[in-house]
DNA sequence: TGCAAAATAGAACGATCGTTCGTTTTATTT
DNA sequence: AAATAAAACGAACGATCGTTCTATTTTGCA
């Protein structure tokens, strides 16, 4: 099956595949300012001139990571919580999911987290790739937090944009306080600070099962 | 006085004061890495070497920079919070210092957020001095939070370092999504997080008084 | 097998960077 | 005012960067 594919496939677009792999590497710890074509084209023992014509301009290498992050990141953390049933059961395994990718970026750099600082001030293709894949995930969040309420899991006047606001800060802090600071129990802080929102906004019944 | 001072001083340590606050108003925008000594010395009308020599390398201006960042954090957040007594109101004034601060930094941009990005991988006298710093102003806003509780304006089942966590969190969720994401409301929402946390912490009788 | 197209290599470019060095200008002191 | 020290300049170096151009190799198909 992938065999098929692959077959069908020109060689070029295989090497494509293998060198955004390689910079996604390259970028989670350094950055996508930090990204070099030259030290790409090393570490895929190619020559510079054989990567840059894949892409035909950094800027272009560089949407084609963030693309891919994208596509990962979606992987991992979205498409599973769409097993659970709508409602604080999907919105629990939503932010579970989030907080494994978190924890394992304390080690290897968040995309999301440094594109955004590099790029806040920067305008140009990049930084609206970065921006659109950002938002798409933060939309997809809150809509999760939407339907928890339309469930009867949350308090009917609770803000599901401040909700989704407040999640989006354990996670930022978490990657801040372990990456940076390396202060030690952040991810217990990180997963204490979810039970506390679901507590303060939830209704009873729906959150007590939730321990 | 201030002529005085300016008097012992030798020409050139006034000069090394302007270029480090000429370089604070470009390390805002740009960053730490995004600090070249030659737009500096334009900005200032000076020589490159002109520039460099006050420094000796361009490490030596980084860290010149997050001293002078870290001197201003101080005087405008934390030595104003002084006045309020102990307790609640001290960590209100506190937390609405640290607001006012990172709203007009939605438009230049925060050292200690991009600092930490642009750094949580390097090892080195930088990122030391940048650690430093941001660790002794959140060990202040955490020993604001234990005489809180210990004026006993704070539930004695409150845990200091988790409620500095979720402050923090909120701080940087507003960074985020204000300054890179440009969302409306999120200093309102910043600020209702901030309710929210004394609300669930505090003692009735301290916290009902701050409506 | 042979041929066209796609993929890769290699060298060179202009720009920018931090840094060094010798010189010259400006301050400060005697 | 002369002597000394501090500050600023200007040119150059070596490295790295993205990018361009031409030549060569490899691939896929008839």
């Amino acid at each position: 099956m992938t065999a098929v594919i692959a077959k069908n496939q020109l060689k070029g677009q295989q090497t494509k595949a293998a060198i955004v792999e390689a910079a996604l590497g390259q970028v989670a710890h350094i950055g996508l300012e930090g990204l070099s074509i030259g030290t790409l084209a090393d570490l895929m023992n190619m020559s510079k001139s054989g990567v840059f014509a894949h892409f035909g301009s950094r800027e272009e290498l560089q949407i084609s990571v963030i693309r891919a992050y994208h596509a990962r990141f979606e992987e991992e953390v979205f498409y599973p919580a769409l097993k659970q049933p709508k409602g604080l059961p999907r919105l629990q395994e939503l932010f579970q999911n989030w907080m494994r990718r978190t924890s394992h970026e304390i080690d290897s750099g968040c995309l999301y987290i440094s594109g955004a600082v590099e790029f806040d001030d920067r305008p140009g293709l990049v930084r609206n790739a970065l921006a659109d894949s950002v938002k798409t995930w933060l939309s997809a969040m809150h809509r999760t937090v939407v339907q928890a309420k339309e469930a009867g899991h949350l308090r009917s006047d609770a803000d599901e944009h401040q909700i989704a606001f407040e999640i989006h800060g354990l996670i930022l802090a978490l990657h801040y306080e372990a990456r940076f600071l390396k202060t030690p129990g952040s991810i217990e802080r990180a997963n204490k600070g979810f039970v506390n929102i679901v507590t303060r906004y939830g209704q009873e019944a729906a959150t007590s099962q939730l321990k």
